[in-house]
RNA sequence: UCCAGCUUGGCUCAAUCGGCAGAGCAUCCGGCUGUUAACCGGAUGGUUGGGGGUUCGAGUCCCUCAGCUGGAGCCA
């Protein structure tokens, strides 16, 4: 039995019973050797801190295979720590290796840069700042979790092979049996006969569709899974599969939604922020000395709320001399956007009713006939995490978009359906999971937010 | 897809006008009475991303290819 003896850092450093002798296995963060006396950091993965090991007796003790990323296994007692960098350490009884590292470890113990962890997603992880990373991902995630279940919401496991490809989010990845060089691409329609599923699926690049017709049963639901988007950006902000938050509730205007959207991501933020003490103080020592500055803009303001038509104005009246004039009945663009987060309200600020026209064509109508109840939700550094809307539930509205913006209502006849059954107000959003996990650690590329990220070019 | 920049020991970076390729860390050896990404002394380690060109001489200038990074667009 070694799992059944094994002591975890975690515990041993949140409850210290001093004198107790203990079992630890990890994996060697740092050694420091002196004369009489060695000592050696090692992590275990329960938590972010390590453990010293203080070895007196160093006759016995073989110096040459404590090597940074050796495993090690160590008996000994935990005792209050004359240092100051800890409150306790272990002075270890017997100490052995268990799994030998050499000089060829590529991890040191100085800093590396982050492009070239990125070339050893099996090895970086043991790194403190993508540990920290990790830990924050988890906890976010659980926070995510415990606000819908404890609201009562369905966890929806949307379909990751889908028909629909919910009109314009992106490219997708379709999914083939076929072998490519088999193919008559001269055939014209290509002939699915022999295709799996007899016609094309797709990869999901978003499972909104899906979860509509479950928040008009369940009433309230969210989904929370991968997505796959092929486009060809290889920029910080964009991974061909990432993850995303979806959730989907019945009897939800616009403003319950900006009202829900506000609480959550003030709940999980204050969640992270509570749980992960370690990791955030690493973050703003190595990462980003301003991170305290995040929070506060989440925890300790008002979002902003102001309209795609008052935006425009306030970019069209500020002194910036930007490179895109902002022009109303055209997208904002990603220096209008960081102007109005980073330099104008410098906290989060929803920006709504834009106009229908480069809108996608659920987004609900509003009475003006021009513009729709939608909202992106732009964080400072970041820029924008979340896109929401009502959903249109009107029947004869939809329908008309939907031939409007010349789609099959073919495709859509499903989705049509429950509007014409037993249709309600609703509304939903989308984020980006590794967005907010950018925003909250100060990671700069959303690459170090994902444990295997992919990207056009690349699957590491 | 477009634009810009970068590529030098295992890692992070220097190298002035085109003139002897160098430092810190890692590793190894030695030292140090409790260290904190320890410290002190020494050693090992290089076809300067690949290919081509200009030159007496190229890490440095030119062409080309590759990879990486950033920006734009698109998006979450």
């Amino acid at each position: 039995m070694i799992n059944g003896k094994r002591e975890k850092i975690k515990k041993i450093l949140s409850e210290p019973e001093f004198g107790k002798e203990v079992t630890v296995y990890g994996w060697i963060r740092t050694a420091r050797f002196s004369k009489n006396v060695y000592f050696i950091s090692i992590n275990d993965g329960s938590c972010f801190d390590s453990l010293q090991l203080v070895i007196d007796d160093i006759e016995s003790t073989p110096k040459n295979l404590l090597l940074t990323g050796a495993t090690v296994k160590a008996v000994g007692k935990i005792v209050e720590s004359p240092g100051n960098k800890q409150k306790c350490e272990m002075l270890v009884k017997s100490l052995e290796v268990i799994g030998k590292s050499d000089e060829k470890y590529p991890l040191q113990k100085k800093r590396h840069t982050l492009e070239f962890l990125r070339t050893m997603p099996h090895l970086r992880s043991r790194t403190n700042t993508l540990f920290a990373v990790f830990n924050i991902r988890n906890e976010l995630a659980r926070a995510v979790h415990n606000y819908f279940q404890n609201k009562g919401f369905l966890y929806l496991n949307s379909p990751i092979l889908t028909k629909s490809d919910c009109e314009g989010a992106g490219e997708m990845f379709q999914v083939t049996t076929l072998k490519l060089d088999e193919i008559d691409k001269n055939a014209n329609p290509l002939d699915y006969t022999k295709e799996f599923f007899k016609e094309p699926v797709n990869l999901t690049v978003s499972g909104q569709l899906e979860a509509e017709p479950y928040a008009l049963s369940h009433g309230e639901v969210y989904t929370f899974g991968p997505t796959f988007r092929a486009d060809p950006s290889t920029t910080p902000k964009h991974a061909s599969e990432f993850w995303m938050i979806e959730p989907e509730m019945a009897f939800y205007d616009f403003e319950d939604l900006m009202i829900l959207i506000e609480d959550f991501i003030k709940s999980v933020t204050r969640n992270v922020k509570d749980s992960c003490p370690s990791e955030l103080a690493f973050f703003k020592k190595f990462i980003n000395k301003e991170l305290d500055k995040r929070y506060d803009a989440i925890l300790n303001n008002k979002f902003e709320k102001i309209t795609y038509t008052e935006a425009i104005d306030i970019l069209r009246k500020s002194k910036k001399n930007f490179e895109n004039e902002p022009v109303w009945g055209e997208d904002l663009f990603s220096e209008h956007e960081r102007y109005l987060t980073d330099e104008y309200f410098k906290k989060p600020v929803f920006v709504t009713d834009y106009p229908s026209s480069f809108k996608a064509f659920y987004m609900r109508e509003n009475e003006d006939g021009k513009t729709v109840a939608c909202l992106d939700l732009l964080v400072p550094y970041v820029g924008e995490i979340i896109t929401g809307s009502q959903r249109e539930e009107r029947y004869d509205v939809l329908k008309r978009k939907i031939e409007e913006k010349g789609m099959d209502e073919n495709v859509y006849e499903w989705y049509l359906d429950i509007r014409k059954w037993g249709s309600a107000p609703h509304s939903g959003f989308g984020l980006g999971f590794e967005r907010l996990i950018m925003y909250l650690t100060g990671m700069e590329n959303i690459r170090d937010t994902i444990p295997y990220p992919r990207n056009k070019g690349k699957i590491y």
